[in-house]
RNA sequence: GGACGGGUGGGUGAGUGGCUAAAACCAGCAGACUGUAAAUCUGCCGCUCCUUGCGGGCUACGAAGGUUCGAAUCCUUCCCCGUCCA
């Protein structure tokens, strides 16, 4: 993997604009990564993910090796080849599970011990386990295993996370580095990513930095964020991570954010970022348009003939109506997920079209203040007409 | 003509003397969703008034009477619906 500066600095902001090269293919940055726990995108398929445009998905690795097993996948092929997508696959290392899955873990400085969701059945997955897992899967990027707290945490809570979270990169980075030892091509074919904890504190953000540069991965992620504190917090803290990591190397916001939020970030000097929000808002009749959201489901929209976003060009909007949407998702059919789905994650990836573009103009702060005015704070609506 | 069973809020359907403006589910209305245990979850859902409160008033369990301090619940008559017998 390489990364490399398409162009430089050409934006006020912190803002970088590059070219990520994989061994799946070259993805244009900043970029967002549609999210696909179990080896889809939900409701959308890979024909329709190539088309929209999308050069890089995130898939999971605690969901798939509980099922159907990583030591499938890696029979049939590897992952690419399994669900048949020729692109670029980044994997979660399942640290997010360790906080959304709390109720079903015990955490202790081996590992998480899972009580798997699926069957109750018990499994241990250390920093080893899961990056042999994600080495199984064959994915481009591997994230090592952390541990995510929620926010606001308590600051004992948060640099205990920290120190754990430290000790398992490193033991993550030597299980990397001897498998690659025994197999020259491995680093070829994977990148290992760490992670960066310290829930709301700054000095915490910044020794956990610290302390995985020393590992020396080739990007790096901050994690634990957008999970309940305020977006401020959010960039705050990703600020001050951003500012001691390299800057030949590629920075991954995890599981952000907002359509209005995307352009902060970038800002702030994020690559690369994931959210489950535009496929899972979909599915609940939640459309991000031009003009704000759009909850289709609402009786204002029974006779709108309009699209979804009269300045979308996506293929859903240019064949169907808000009248024919709002019918599908009262009817409970199938098509209202995908024809939602597909929509919102053209508008999430226009974004970054969009963002690249400003860019290498030299505008972002500009198209960073239109999303925030037409997603202004609250219930947010678009325009009735 | 007779014997049973049944008629409950927009729908299905609990409830068989007070804790019932009436369970639950559906429909309807609105909202939430940030490295996905999510095609999920939450709130509202008779009318009305205000000082918006575990507040007041009114109406409501086929109809009309009655028993009772109190009735969707018990009694009487009537009207419908279903099954069976003639």
């Amino acid at each position: 993997m390489s990364f490399s500066f398409a162009v430089a600095k050409a934006d006020p902001t912190g803002a970088r604009r590059g070219r990520l090269t994989t061994p799946h293919g070259t993805v244009e940055t900043p970029f967002f990564l549609p999210v696909g726990t179990q080896a889809t995108v939900k409701a959308l398929t890979q024909e329709a993910l190539e088309e929209l445009g999308a050069e890089i998905i995130l898939a999971n690795t605690y969901h798939l090796y509980l099922r159907p097993g990583h030591e499938l996948v890696r029979k049939l092929g590897g992952l690419h080849q399994f669900m048949s997508w020729p692109r670029a696959i980044l994997t979660d290392s399942g640290g997010y599970q360790v906080f959304s899955l709390s109720e079903l873990r015990k955490i202790t400085d081996e590992g998480v011990r899972f009580r798997s969701h699926l069957d109750g059945s018990e499994h241990l997955l250390t920093p080893e386990k899961a990056a042999e897992i994600q080495l199984a899967l064959g994915s481009d990027i591997a994230m090592v295993l952390d541990e995510c707290i929620e926010t606001p945490a308590p600051r004992d809570k948060a640099e205990a996370a920290l120190k754990r979270t430290t000790a398992w990169a490193a033991r993550a980075r030597n299980y990397f580095k001897e498998c690659a030892a025994r197999d020259g091509n491995l680093a070829e074919c994977q990148s290992q990513f760490g992670i960066v904890q310290g829930a709301t504190f700054g000095d915490l953000r910044r020794e956990s930095a610290r302390q995985l540069l020393d590992l020396d991965f080739p990007g790096y992620a901050v994690g634990g964020l957008a999970v309940g504190e305020p977006h401020e917090i959010t960039c705050e803290m990703t600020a001050e991570v951003t500012a001691l990591l390299p800057k030949d190397r590629p920075r991954y916001l995890m599981g952000v954010g907002r359509p209005e939020q995307i352009a902060d970030y970038v800002a702030l000097g994020i690559d690369m970022m994931d959210c489950v929000l535009p496929t899972r808002a979909a599915r609940h009749a939640c459309l991000y348009t031009s003009e704000g959201r759009v909850l289709i489901k609402n009786a204002r929209y029974a006779q709108d003939q309009r699209p979804i976003d009269p300045n979308c060009t996506c293929s859903v909007c240019r064949r169907y109506t808000r009248a024919y949407l709002r019918h599908l998702f009262a009817a409970g059919e199938l098509t209202a997920a995908i024809l939602a789905t597909h929509h919102n994650v053209h508008f999430y990836l226009d974004i970054m079209r969009q963002i690249r573009e400003a860019i290498e103009f030299g505008n972002l702060a500009n198209f960073s203040s239109e999303m925030h005015a037409r997603y202004t704070a609250g219930p947010a609506r678009a325009p009735d007409s």
